[in-house]
DNA sequence: AATTTAATTGTTATCGCTAACGGTTGCGCA
DNA sequence: TGCGCAACCGTTAGCGATAACAATTAAATT
């Protein structure tokens, strides 16, 4: 009880040898009714831990999945996780959290870490990496899944939506409200490539129709209401006769908004507002804001599918390549 | 560059022994520049990624933190993850984060999964645990810091604030302030034990007054704007002569917020509202909204601290627990 | 030149657990 | 009785790296 209990110690008080004590415990067959009861019994009392570093070298198995985000602030990532931890609920498997906070060095560093410990899995947000993590990544012994994007070359399977078809989906929906004179507010925008799609497909889709982009502001930091409201404010001091405004995310839209209910404007009428993810936040308020759904939960939960799927087979999975729907909801504010 | 690369691949390509690549590889002294270049060069060329299960396994150290969090939607621990990833930035630490989703169970055995890898330190999220929780904690082998909230028993370092006691600051600023007819709406409320404990506090603080709530929600999900404006909704139809309501936390207060500009009810002439947390969202909005701060980020910070002072020192840590004060901030909704 | 001393590199022995395989026991059935 | 087959348990040999110590070389000192 009282310095580190180790298997041996297990085995030992309950007089069998190591294998028979890691049988009992790790729920291994060939183990009789009763030699498993005590074992569990002697290592219940004795609060025995089993040391996985150990166990996961003999075994050359690790069961956990790791998952590399860009950030666990910006209210999108969670809820991939949660997509991902349900379908790996009732598998041995346990996701890992990385933080690569937009850089992509960063984002080799946490790869790099993750991969060392051998993981049974990874899952990374986007398909822009460095050379150096596309090499590992293709090393890699264990299924690697690419999420949120498919506008690009995966390296081998890969669950999202394509942004750049968000973005240009949004503009012709804001052109068809007969919007004209339409800004873009955007945040992490050299980083952020998911961002800079919808960007790039939202000014493409104004331009089919003949219409370029009265104002842009590219904002380097993250996304937040506050954020959201400044930017609008300022933009609509320079451009009063804007009419709409699509902004990155819509923690900024919401910002957007609060400014709107500051200032006493009326939206749509004077100005409209749309924003990309359907965040929850958007729930409560008091005017439905347009927004394009993410499939964030959903992309968890194939992502996660596609690493059991590759657990069970011995052979490498064939490439998957799942391209979700996104669903535009106009709200109130179009 | 095909098969998995071993160290010992590395150290054979290098014209070296195990042992000399090994050291190259970790910034070990005890290798000549030429060497090590050779080695690293070898090593990157093949993408060689270190297994670190074995190597802890071998140097029975493993540079990970563990952190044990209820959730990771509620906005609220992301930011005590910032903090301690800040501290432990320079340091060859990294933070593993595991959610017990509120549930004293899971939390068990989301620890005992943490343990078995047998990390640096860990940061558990709150004072209350199972028996077994408990006896596991006093068995590792590791600094073990208990944070957020000071109210109750440390099992040995703790840092946080006193929920019952920022309740009971509310009560008096909000009673000094002259309301009378106080509402109460909580979330997570039997699991969550900090925001029972404001609970508590703050009843207490009124009835120091001679004051007692009028109404009172306690709502089993976890919270949200949304939620948030609907139980306010309910309890201002319940209770249409309601001055004030205080809430578990500013994401619901935000959601009552927004019954109030959806139902044009002016805040705080109507009805005042106070949250907790200081949370980042309410920053944005048109009005400030009352609450207090829960000095998250700097209780990551010391929460990191006291595990790089447990490194350092080969000997147990004296134990350590830090009550920090939050700052109540009335904005303009009381 | 002989001998320290420092700078490098190599050898050996684990780390704690589990895969693989080898025994032992007991029972059914011919 | 004796063979075959489960069911159970033990022995041996690593997993891939590193700590600790030994050994080698090169540079420095007397």
């Amino acid at each position: 009880m009282t310095k580190k209990m180790l298997l041996k110690d297990v085995a030992r008080l309950a007089g069998v040898s190591e294998m028979t004590a890691s049988r009992a415990l790790r729920g291994a067959p060939d183990v009789s009714k009763s030699t498993r009861a005590k074992v569990e019994e002697i290592a219940r009392a004795h609060g025995y831990v089993p040391n996985r570093i150990a166990g996961s070298l003999s075994s050359q198995s690790v069961n956990l999945v790791a998952v590399v985000v860009p950030s666990l602030n910006s209210f999108v990532f969670p809820e991939v996780l949660s997509g991902i931890s349900s379908v790996l609920k009732d598998s041995p498997l346990k996701p890992v959290v990385g933080v690569s906070g937009y850089e992509i060095d960063e984002e080799e560093e946490v790869i790099r870490e993750m991969l060392s410990w051998r993981p049974s899995g990874l899952i990374v947000a986007g398909l822009e990496h460095s050379e150096a993590t596309r090499r590992m990544l293709l090393q890699a012994d264990c299924p690697v899944v690419e999420v949120m994007d498919v506008d690009g070359t995966p390296l081998r399977h890969c669950v999202g939506i394509s942004h750049l078809q968000a973005g240009r989906d949004m503009a012709s929906q804001i052109l068809a409200q007969g919007y004209q004179r339409i800004g873009f507010i955007g945040t992490k925008m050299p980083q952020d490539f998911r961002a800079r799609k919808r960007f790039d497909g939202f000014v493409e889709g104004l331009g089919t129709e003949g219409v370029t982009l009265v104002d842009l502001e590219h904002y380097a930091g993250e996304s937040s209401v506050v954020t959201g409201r400044q930017l609008t404010a300022q933009m609509l001091a320079r451009q009063p006769d804007l009419d709409c405004i699509y902004y990155s995310s819509d923690v900024m839209s919401v910002g957007g908004y609060m400014h709107c209910l500051a200032e006493g404007l009326s939206v749509p009428k004077d100005v409209a507002l749309a924003g990309f993810n359907n965040l929850q936040i958007l729930e409560g308020l008091p005017l439905q804001l347009a927004t394009t759904d993410a499939c964030r939960r959903e992309i968890g939960e194939r992502a996660a599918e596609i690493i059991l799927k590759g657990r069970e087979s011995s052979d490498d999975l064939p490439p998957i390549c799942e391209t979700l729907s996104p669903r535009i909801s106009l709200g109130q504010s179009l």
